[in-house]
RNA sequence: GCCGGAGUAGCUCAGCCGGUUAGAGCGUACGUCUCAUAAGCGUAAGGUCGGUGGUUCGAGUCCACCCUCCGGCACCA
């Protein structure tokens, strides 16, 4: 059986996600489901990044041990992505036993073909933090968290990775396998630093107890990415469990904020160059969710909270707006009232109303019940036409391209009753075979887009399909039979209340802070 | 400063390798059906495609310069 493991990237715990971090994991997921949709064996991994200075001083101020720490927010994060329906397989931290196994093997495995060698590290260092700090940290030469100490220049003895070492075997990675990143622009912006040259990477510090010893220094904690990157193969048996890594191994895709896609197109390749692993077969960095024009930060008070938006009408709609109104792969806009616009028109106007419509007349005019007649109209041309569509934008990761083409479906049925006219038809005898053909026509364009929409509406996808008499369980239906026009059997149809009842009264807009004038 | 991206209808955005009257959705105006969640369907108005100058038989689509906005410029997740 085909099988394809997908990751996110691993968050920092230092408070609730908000609507940007939640949007990545919306869209893996909808990557996720789709194939598994597919009939494809789907590995989804998430998690926790939990080691680092942050997190732990974090806990300190808070009077917890940084384990507990990470506890509770382990426990708000699988909330949050549970309250949005994210179908993760796995959820890793970092502070788990098998990821240490796993950073240790590598560091080792790296350490003995000589690609870790111990050096100096030179930086203003925070005796408060305890850290190192980059030169753009600093607020007029001072650690903006303790103004009144001033930062000391410290030479540290640490152990660095010879990233230089692979910058041939990177650039031609990059011209062998122009899809390796994705979108492609970001790909330029690699190789043109690749071309510029790398600089090997400090991967230790020293004199912390917050992390993963080196096992040939124990004197040093293993520093940031040289963690946190491993933990797409900790997650699945490296270092613990060989055959589970080999059949799970390599990564068919990990999505990750733009952001951080050079770690992840540069360093992460070269650890694994390092240590003998195959590379990933695809890295995808999406935009990100503005909000007033700004990337979301709390600090900014331009955050949103994703469950709040959620519990205005669902997760499902929250979903689609961010799969369909944002081109995957560039920056998009969230706003209250396109929102709800959104919503208006694609969900209770178009789709919602839809599937009231065909309840209705099928109710008044077929008792309840649709049956295949043979001729149909227009629809099984426009639904295999949008399936294809569908198939292409998903599978090259337009999901803005695959979520459109089911609403164009939606339209093309809308459009059909409107041609059609069953409430001509059920007043003229001589036509009952026709308005039987129609209805059947609605249901079965209905019952493929309930299916189309499994991986971006997973729940509203279960109740359209309960809706129209589709009776195989949703993780049985398969997208190459079930997504096909179906030109037999009969079916009953549930009528029910609106599905997404139209917002006409303005939602009261959660208080958006004033963004800080920057002086 | 360097590199890259973006600037297209009121709003949000599509426009691949240059080619007939520049597209979609929303909004607006008008019309229309009545099965439906005052939803659906149809028609229309609306753009000198950031500016200037080039290349070309022909440019939103290529080139140069300029203006505006954004991102990256490495140990920050």
């Amino acid at each position: 059986m085909a099988r394809f493991y997908l990751t996110t990237a691993i968050d920092y715990v230092n408070s609730r996600p908000h609507l940007g971090t939640a949007y990545e994991k919306i869209t893996a997921d909808v990557i996720a489901r789709y194939k598994r949709l597919c009939g494809i064996d789907t590995h989804f991994v998430m998690g926790n990044d939990e080691h680092s200075q942050n997190v732990f001083r974090r806990a300190i101020e808070l009077g917890l041990d940084p384990h507990e720490y990470c506890n509770q927010m382990e426990n708000e994060f699988r909330e949050v992505w549970g309250k949005l329906g994210i179908s993760f397989n796995d959820f890793i931290r970092t502070t788990e036993s098998r990821h240490k196994a796993a950073v240790q093997k590598i560091a080792e495995t790296s350490f003995q073909v000589g690609d870790i060698y111990e050096g100096y590290y030179e930086g203003w260092y925070c005796i408060s933090c305890e850290a190192f700090k980059q030169e753009k940290d600093l607020v007029e030469g001072k650690c903006p968290l303790h103004a009144m100490l001033s930062p000391e220049w410290i030479r540290e003895k640490n152990y660095f990775f010879k990233l230089s070492k692979y910058r041939e075997r990177l650039l031609a990675h990059f011209e062998q396998n122009p899809n390796f990143l994705q979108p492609s622009s970001r790909a330029n912006e690699i190789v043109q630093l690749l071309r510029g040259g790398l600089e090997d990477i400090s991967v230790s510090r020293a004199g912390q107890s917050w992390g993963i010893p080196l096992p040939f220094a124990s004197d040093n904690v293993v520093y940031v990415w040289f963690d946190a990157l491993i933990n797409y193969a900790s997650a699945v048996g490296y270092g613990t469990d060989g055959e589970r890594f080999t059949s799970l191994w390599p990564a068919d895709l990990h999505i990750v904020g733009k952001d951080i896609t050079r770690f992840h197109a540069v360093v992460w390749p070269a650890m694994l160059m390092s240590a003998g692993l195959a590379l990933p077969r695809q890295v995808f960095g999406h935009g990100w969710v503005t909000f007033g024009g700004q990337r979301m930060s709390k600090s900014l008070g331009s955050s949103v909270d994703p469950i709040e938006v959620s519990e205005h009408f669902g997760s499902d709609p929250l979903r689609l707006y961010l799969v369909k109104e944002i081109v995957y792969g560039n920056d998009g806009e969230f706003t209250w009232d396109r929102y709800i616009e959104r919503y208006n028109v694609d969900l209770a106007n178009n789709l919602g109303n839809l599937l009231s419509r065909l309840a209705a007349m099928v109710a008044k005019y077929s008792d309840g019940r649709v049956s295949a007649s043979g001729a149909s109209g227009k629809l099984p041309k426009v639904a295999s036409e949008v399936l294809i569509r569908y198939k292409a934008g998903m599978e090259a990761l337009a999901l803005h391209e695959g979520a459109a083409a089911v609403f164009q479906l939606v339209d093309a049925t809308n459009e059909f009753i409107a041609e059609t006219s069953p409430w001509v038809l059920a007043k003229q005898p001589e036509n009952a075979a026709k308005l039987a053909s129609v209805l059947f026509d609605v249901a079965e364009a209905l019952r493929i887009i309930g299916v189309l929409l499994i991986p971006i509406m997973p729940s509203a996808s279960a109740e359209i399909l309960r809706r129209v008499g589709e009776t195989t369980p949703l993780h049985d239906l398969k997208l190459d039979d079930d997504g096909c026009w179906r030109a037999s059997g009969s079916r009953n149809i549930v009528a029910a209340s609106p599905l997404w009842p139209r917002a006409n009264n303005p939602i009261i807009q959660p208080e958006i802070n004033e963004s800080k004038e920057k002086s």
